[in-house]
RNA sequence: GCGCUCGUAGCUCAGCUGGAUAGAGUGUUUGGCUACGAACCAAAAGGUCAGGGGUUCGAAUCCCUUCGAGCGCACCA
């Protein structure tokens, strides 16, 4: 990374001078003044008690005297009252470019271990149609897998179905009241049936209780249950397979809540010298000495012998533990959840159950309408994923007449990345208002837009040879504004992956593009007589190319062939 | 009631491990296609970063407080 490069040099620098401190070195916000700054003398100075002043000129003194400051710097100057403004050489600008357009994976450092890590991202249930809430944990789990997975490590994702609940006691027993037979188990049916029970459970108290003996009985393996359930399971997994295909979003488990009952056992003898019972259920309490409130305990069992979330989350843990021995385990769900999670990450630290995994929880912020209030999955009022592709390719194919004559994949491509662009440019942990208009948007900040860029640089390269490899000149300030920016790749990854942020990948994808747009509108690369020339900003447009692929690879976005 | 999260341009959002003049998109106004794709580019206007206090050389960012919003709080997932 170059602002490590540059924190070494410096560091090295002023070590004579008796300044033993780790420096920090960032990207400048005042872009007309230099590419990258410290602003550490303040913090130098109270350390050392002197003045930033006396520190800062002290420093850029000594570097402007070094011979090796030229293999960094064309500038360094020093800025009141404490900025140290340094402008790269195009010789160092251009060698960098270099490296990245011959090495591996653009140059980025690989992990010295690599890691292993469980992703936990669809949450899906079965019982329930998949609505536009299940497009947000889908996208940003897979965007993660596929971050972590460049940066070195070892991913394994898995759906984990919500399949072994109380909803799926409640479709049982809604099937059962219409004497349906399993073969009459259809995806029609399961749409209209949970919803259906759902209002009925709120209203008759009885009719509840009778769908959570159902759930018990399920779980303890009735075989009349049993044959419902798997068929419920197949129909509307079948369901959830073919909507997570078309957003190319994978898992290599398709596990649910009802594979963890086997461990069930295993773990309760793990977790056995921490759970108690307490008004007829098996809990464990969490709470810890630290905390403002009182956390209230987790359930383990309930009262009628019945396992819940809580459970299954717990075994599922016991099982991946068993299996993978994963480094981490990462959970991209709504936010709303965030108190189970942190009950179950304690018992596991409490019990012993994870040893040294990490256990994260990547919360989601909730997806409202325009009202600013959630949609609400119970009522049904959440729109079905595929009404939401079928009204967003409308839009899109009404936006230009040719449209209606591209290929069915490509459409397919360009829906995709409108919904993922649009989604993933948000923090993922801010809620956020679901507006159609946005979702279907072309124009600006979106998908379409980064791969009309694409397609663009592509257009230009078409039919030309180049050599990979760049002159040490820098032509002018676009071309110069748009290496500077292929240089901050690797910080952008990093952050992306440490943070756990896809939208930080984002928003470089997005930036990236935007000075490529600026620079090809501005220079006219065929044209140029100059073969030199030629040659380095082919390459440089080659390199910027091969970089938004591979990060529209990692938010899952496909490049259509024409749009 | 208690806890968690949040309040940034007309709208939708970035920026939050403190740094110089708070950024995008959209909308509004204006200019640019006989030049590699105008789904683009260039420019203007638009802000008391909810209010108040504190810490600091420096606060949208950290702390306290008021107001407002959302979410969660033992046998749902």
């Amino acid at each position: 990374m170059i602002t490590k490069q540059l924190e070494q040099f410096l560091e090295e620098q002023i070590q004579p001078l008796g300044y033993h401190e780790k420096v920090r070195v960032i990207v400048s916000n005042r872009k007309e003044l230099c590419d990258y700054q410290c602003d550490d003398c303040f913090r130098l100075a109270k350390i050392y008690k002197k003045s930033p002043i006396e520190i800062g000129t002290e420093i850029v003194a000594c570097l402007q005297k070094s011979p090796k400051c030229q293999d960094y710097f064309k500038e360094v100057t020093f800025a009141n009252p404490g900025f140290i403004n340094m402008t790269l050489s195009d010789a160092f600008i251009s060698q960098q470019i270099n490296r990245m357009m011959q090495e591996e994976k653009f140059g980025m450092e690989m992990p010295s271990r690599i890691d292993t890590y469980v992703l936990d991202y669809g949450g899906a249930n079965i019982a329930k149609p998949l609505h536009v809430g299940h497009v947000r944990p889908a996208i940003v789990g897979e965007s993660m897998k596929r971050i972590i997975a460049y940066m070195g490590h070892r991913t394994i994702s898995d759906v984990h179905l919500g399949d072994y609940g109380l909803p799926i006691g409640q479709v049982i027993y809604g099937a059962l009241q219409d004497n349906k037979q399993v073969e009459d188990i259809t995806l029609e049916y399961l749409d209209n049936i949970y919803p259906k029970m759902s209002s009925l459970c709120k209203e008759n108290e009885a009719i509840k209780i009778e769908c959570a003996n159902i759930t018990k009985a399920l779980q303890d393996g009735s075989s009349e249950y049993q044959a419902l359930f798997q068929k419920i399971k197949e129909v509307s997994g079948n369901d959830c397979k073919r909507i997570y295909d078309y957003l190319g979003v994978s898992f290599d488990l398709w596990k649910g809540e009802s594979d963890s009952y086997p461990y069930i056992p295993a773990t309760t003898e793990v977790l056995k010298h921490i759970i108690e019972q307490s008004e007829g259920a098996k809990i464990i309490p969490v709470s810890e000495p630290t905390d403002a409130k009182e956390l209230p305990p987790l359930i383990y069992q309930k009262s009628n012998g019945a396992y819940l979330y809580a459970t299954t989350d717990l075994a599922t843990i016991y099982e991946r533990m068993e299996t993978y021995h994963p480094n981490y385990i990462l959970y991209v769900t709504d936010s709303r959840q965030s108190l189970h999670f942190e009950q179950v990450f304690r018992a596991c630290r409490k019990s012993g159950l994870t040893k040294d995994t990490k256990l994260e929880f990547l919360g989601l912020g909730t997806i409202n309408g325009t009202d600013g209030k959630p949609f609400k999955t119970r009522s049904g009022t959440a729109p079905k994923l595929d009404d939401l592709f079928a009204q967003i390719k409308g839009i899109f194919l009404s936006q230009k007449e040719d449209n209606k004559d591209m290929q069915e994949s490509d459409i397919d491509k360009i829906v995709n990345a409108i919904l993922k662009f649009a989604d993933l440019q948000n923090n993922r942990e801010r809620d956020y208002i679901f507006d159609i208009g946005k979702f279907s948007s072309v124009v600006g900040k979106t998908g379409p837009y980064i791969l009309y860029t694409y397609l663009r640089i592509q257009k230009v390269l078409e039919n030309m040879s180049f050599d990979h490899q760049i002159s040490e000149q820098i032509y002018n300030s676009d071309d110069r504004k748009l290496r500077l920016q292929l240089l901050e790749l690797e910080s952008a990854l990093q952050s992306a992956f440490s943070e756990r942020l896809p939208s930080l990948l984002v928003d470089y994808i997005y930036t990236l593009s935007l000075l490529a747009n600026t620079f090809y509108q501005n220079n006219r690369i065929q044209g140029l007589t100059d073969m030199q020339q030629k040659n380095d900003w082919l390459s440089l447009f080659n390199l910027t190319k091969n970089i938004l692929k591979e990060l529209l690879y990692l938010i899952a976005i496909d490049i259509p062939q024409f749009m």
